[in-house]
DNA sequence: CTGGCTGCTGTTATACTGTAGCGTTATCGC
DNA sequence: GCGATAACGCTACAGTATAACAGCAGCCAG
């Protein structure tokens, strides 16, 4: 006991990578920490930015290593249209998750819809494609900025 | 008579353009003729390449610009997972595509699937999300490369 | 222990993608 | 014509991403 009932995503992120015997490196974990603590997509150079503790001046490579790593294993997503990157909210099974991204809040959902993994399932059958990786963002305005009329 | 049934995308965007009340330009037209000509999708520096024809050395902007207008217009695509962009195989109603990318060949089918549609539509409506526009990109292997097993 | 292998990190430099801003030219309505 | 607006040309630069190579730590077979 002391262990909390619910853990984090870092701690599950920990968990997962020792269960496929792969490493969470402290740099890859740091990512992930950055992604996992804000509250919207960051750009590469904004996670190098906020890497910087201190005297370290990091360069890109680093991060987008590792960036690499944590979208192999399904801990991050990226978002085409922003050149973004968010956390998982789900990462314990591999998936690409479906978006809807808020134009004026920044705001980003992430769905896990069986009704659009579906059809798009049907539809590459349909003419034999074999697809491996799955981008879907939708683009609007949230519920809450609507609301507020917010959406110019 | 003389004029033949079947029009060309170019044609028809003359008519789309002229019937809207906007102006498709011989730079605008030329793009176009080039993502229409082209067996894959190019980016936009491919573009600008293409269109030096002999001495004239053009700038960025010339394309860019050119490609946001028929963006606007639904004439032509953008695929961001590739940075590229494909001329639009059905541009006389306003869409976002549905596109199957073959990682092989480079093969790119637009599909306009109600399913696919309707699918996003309601898990957008379920919280209320107003949408805009929508990046559906599947990737993957074509049936075709499949079938030669070139899939790696 | 040692040497080689592998995987991760650091660093420099550079390639690729896209835009701001400004001046000039063409087009259109009057 | 003439003024307003749209389109174009150009320079410069911002933002995104990767190639290539060097160093280092850990592991493990010999």
């Amino acid at each position: 006991m002391g262990t909390p009932a619910a853990f984090g995503p870092l701690e599950r992120a920990d968990a997962l990578c020792v269960r496929r015997g792969v490493r969470l490196t402290p740099q890859r974990r740091r990512v992930l920490a950055i992604l996992c603590s804000a509250s919207r997509p960051l750009g590469a150079y904004e996670i190098l930015e906020a890497m910087r503790d201190g005297s370290r001046p990091l360069a890109p490579p680093t991060v987008y290593r590792a960036l690499d790593f944590l979208l192999e294993q399904g801990l991050v997503h990226k978002l085409e249209s922003l050149h973004a990157f968010i956390g998982c909210r789900h990462p314990d099974h591999p998936h690409s998750g479906q978006f809807l991204i808020c134009r004026t809040c920044g705001l980003v959902t992430e769905l896990e819809d069986e009704a659009i993994c579906e059809s798009l399932r049907s539809a590459a059958d349909e003419t034999g494609f074999r697809p491996e990786r799955r981008v879907v963002e939708v683009l609007g305005v949230c519920a809450c900025c609507v609301g507020k009329g917010v959406e110019g």
